[in-house]
DNA sequence: TATGAATGAGTATTCATTCAT
DNA sequence: GATGAATGAATACTCATTCAT
């Protein structure tokens, strides 16, 4: 549905097939590049469609990476609402919750941050990519935010919405920076990134926890 | 020194002048777009030096561009020392060293922010940047390191390199990326500037106080 | 009938019917942009045709344009056959004959200038164009001799059929010239509108009674 | 120097003489198509330049194009001065003069009529050729004017700027029409060309000569 | 007949890099 | 060393025409 906004996504057929084509090539060519500088005339010729058809359905070079953005925003979005769903059932504690949070939307965020990259990479000039992002993390926030008001008692201060607002921030932060840095980041920091996962979630509880500055 | 490494760099008169203007013409022209897209001729235009002048120290434009990165991480990094002195003689708790840390160093990001932008920019897929990155926030890494294992009493857990490691790269990623994202960082987040900095502080003292997981 | 030369014309029914809409939506889009600049998508969309149909009638997209201009021509054809018939009954000497036929011709040419200049501009380096626009102008020559030979006792030289065709044809050339140059002709050039009408009309009368060179 | 308005004109050397070979290659394509429709690549393999030497004297083909017409437009300019002074030296009749400014006007316009053809062309769409265009005929209007003045006692009507200049319009659109229309002038017209000089010459003195609408 | 999705050749323009002076 | 004119490969986008349904 997002997807619709930047594109004319035709609903069926031997269209919607070449449609689909289109995405996925030009996604694969972004995952590939780890930026938006593939050409036009790749994406045909992966996507085994004429450059006339890709016009067909969108604006401009641009409305079609928007649309790769969006669909593979849409793609996280459900994994996020699945994850939630799942860490939900499991939580006990604070920490519980927190470990199994951020245990969770790291790895998450880690398997699509091939993806993701091409995304934040363009995301930093693109103000409307990086509204799509903040949506899907203002969601993800509210989610959060849903389950943590569990806990609430136990928070040191008293402005919950800030502190986890703040918490995730941290958290969502900290580990896109890790996967984003570099161009192989598993090679370069996969040593300490269970290390990272296991003192976010101490981060979070003891933030949460912490007691105003008196 | 670092900048040496991609250039010819001359070490005085006429040759140096005109090699100090190449430089500042490209990093002028870096923050007037927010990201690498000038071309030579404007750099030329700009630093009133001829095109095959700059081929005459940089072996390519991403050779200059590197230059550049270089020449500003070295300028934040001899600001980072005046910071880490000025706070040395200021902190008395671990809370105060927290609050005077991030605040330091949030300003201090803040103020370079505009060149910064476009060198993270290009750090997401030039390993030789994200490296030289990586090389600034390890120095101030140990320098916090320094200073902060003077409250190592209070630590929550015994790894302490990790645990300032960590704690460091939290603030650093958080206050990055809030600074980086779309292209008026100040008019979208001013709102929130000084709650996120008073709680990254609160963080960090929590984080480096919490127990470990029992 | 010309129009039929270049096209496959339906004669009746509901094929007619989107063949009478390929035309006007043609004709529409021409005056519109002041050229042959159209794309058959637009003639597609405006005319309600599919541009398979267009196919189905036409051999190229500059078949239409022919057709377009031969229904044009045709529509001045007749406008041409009614102001020859009008003026037959008014006329009562040379002068007055020159400034009615003037006067009508002028204003017709300028009713007809937005679809005219398409045609003209075209007409430039389209031989068939310019013979269909020739065809016209010599039925038009052959009708004003016709009447203006009731004054032939009154002409200066011998060769009327050349007289008559040479002051038609400056009278035509002066007039298309007149309305065709510029983007909005009547904006430029209404000011001495009426005063070319009159000149016209004063020349041709001096030019037919002027004796040959002694 | 008109020239110079739209384009980077190199004064001497091999500079100057790609930038001659540019506007020789352009304009030898403008004639040869009757049009526009080159393309740079012509030009670059014509003219013996690269596209981007193009591109380093003109901002856009359509400035390119706009300096050939200056300069075919000042050759006429200069031919046209001559052509005035040589007549000025023989006239000696109100007759004669027409005869012999209309033969000179006429022979000049057509041995510039291949290159006028698509100048013409595109003066119909673009004001600043057809204002162009209007300067150099205003020029000669008034270069004619001043001649015609000698004559001024034979006029038959009292406003000679408007007879002169209505004149001169009558000679120059008949004439530029003969020559315009059709792909190959010369072939369609060559019949007729003494004869309408003739006339021209005829209807230009009789209608300098006609009284006004009694 | 009728449709309109698909095709892909064709073109203006940019800009890092070279090299003759 | 220094210059900056010249190069030309590379790329987004258009639109007449075709053809499977």
């Amino acid at each position: 549905m997002t997807t619709a906004e930047a594109s004319r996504e035709p609903q069926q057929g031997r269209s919607r097939a070449s449609y689909e084509r289109m995405l996925t090539a030009a996604e694969k060519l972004m995952v590939k590049g780890g930026n938006d500088d593939f050409t036009l005339t790749e994406v045909a010729k992966v996507g085994k469609v004429s450059i006339g058809s890709i016009y067909l359905r969108f604006d401009s070079k641009d409305d079609l990476i928007r649309a790769v953005h969006a669909r593979v925003l849409a793609r996280i979005d459900a994994d996020q609402d699945r994850m939630m769903q799942k860490i939900d059932e499991q939580a006990a504690t604070l920490e519980d919750f927190a470990r199994a949070f951020v245990d969770a939307y790291a790895e998450l965020l880690k398997s699509y941050s091939p993806v993701l990259r091409p995304i934040m990479f363009r995301a930093i000039y693109d103000e409307s990519i990086s509204a799509l992002g903040r949506d899907s993390a203002e969601k993800l926030t509210r989610q959060a935010e849903t389950q943590m008001l569990r806990y609430a008692s136990e928070f040191g201060r008293p402005d919950h919405a800030r502190l986890v607002s703040n918490a995730f921030r941290m958290i969502y932060y900290t580990l896109a920076r890790f996967l984003g840095l570099g161009s192989s980041p598993e090679a370069a920091h996969q040593g300490n990134w269970e290390e990272i996962k296991e003192d976010l979630a101490i981060m979070c509880a003891a933030f949460l926890r912490a007691p105003g500055p008196s």
